[in-house]
DNA sequence: CCCTCAATTCATCAATCGATGAAAAAGGGG
DNA sequence: CCCCTTTTTCATCGATTGATGAATTGAGGG
């Protein structure tokens, strides 16, 4: 990691650079956003040229979608949907905001979302689909799409309060206060009631 | 707007062509987000060659805040916590939704503190005094602070689904029927108790 | 041990962008 | 009506960026 590189192909495993470049890629994503990250920028975090990065994964909007195959996954999903302690809405905010808060995966993807239409449309994709339609049927009464979406969007917001606006009431509380006090609201979304 | 411009000062009022090119700073920061928007395509939609902008108002980074000196009026804020009919929690939902999706400019705003300091610092300043401190005092109880910034990130979430990222449910839903179902939740936070 | 192929850096290009300075045209006070 | 100021375009610079192609070096099969 300290060797003046020289040219041409280089002892070890290739395998190694590969995944290196994609964590770079993750962690300078997350915290420049799309737009500003750069590739080369991204090249000097894992220690290697900038066309190196190409040669592995063609386009940075390529290299974006390599990067993020899947913020949330499915056994995630299924540790919220198959229940533990506590209600549904507690389980649901638990593990989100603390999915969503402790990698930088998802702040990636937000920040990206924003002004790459790509990304906005894979963010779209995965909320939709990997979200929605995974509760879907578990949650009853009309409208439930809608509410289920509203406590998705629920927790967006704090994730967005409290990472990248930096909002202090939230950035500074207790991950467990938040979760208790939010908890009950999801559920109102998630328990059927159709709200007076 | 049709004229062939030669070089040299053009008749009429300049202040015109000032507003005009805040209009179209307004909108094009709207659509791009702040890394994205370029000063030759905000002149280009003002119909301005891009010099003008900067020598009307310098920087980049000086032009976003002239474009956006206040989302939100503080007769907006009056009007929410001076009631009228429903709850606080609905004339809280009703007005902020219906401020932040009707114009371009929180949208701008939002997109742009995503990328640029600047503009985060100026959105959680926004945030946090013109909103958190409007309602201190308000509201009672433990951790009110924290109770106001959780509804105002649900309506920051709320804005993100059905503007910035366009999830199906919420950008398709009648606005009045989102602020029935939100406005509990809301009242639920702002109403005191502490949330076992 | 050689020869091919994969991995890696170097050099460089074309595009774009923000910004500056000079030139041109209209406004307006005296 | 003249002249200085303000407003506007034109020309251009320097920096940065994503991307490409050639050169160099190691890996690994035969």
């Amino acid at each position: 990691m300290t060797d003046r590189p020289r040219r041409g192909r280089r002892p070890g495993d290739p395998a190694v650079t590969r995944t290196g470049i994609l964590e770079a890629a993750r962690s300078v994503f997350a915290e420049s956003g799309y737009e500003r990250a750069t590739i080369r920028a991204i090249a000097e975090r894992a220690g290697v040229d900038s066309s190196l990065v190409h040669y592995h994964f063609g386009t940075k909007q390529d290299l974006f979608v390599a990067a993020h195959d899947f913020p949330i996954s499915p056994a995630t999903l299924r540790a919220v949907l198959e229940g533990g302690e506590g209600t549904l809405g507690e389980r649901m905010a638990r593990t989100y905001l603390t999915a969503a808060l402790s990698g930088g995966s998802l702040e990636a993807f937000v920040r990206a979302a924003i002004s790459n239409p790509t990304a906005r449309l894979l963010l779209k994709e995965f909320v939709e689909s990997a979200f929605l339609d995974a509760f879907e049927g578990r949650i009853e009464g009309p409208d439930a799409r809608l509410r289920m979406a509203l406590a998705a969007s629920h927790l967006v917001g704090i994730f967005m309060a409290r990472r990248i606006v930096g909002i202090d009431a939230i950035a500074d509380a207790d991950l467990e206060t938040i979760v208790r006090m939010v908890a009950p609201s999801l559920d109102r979304y998630l328990g059927g009631e159709p709200a007076a």
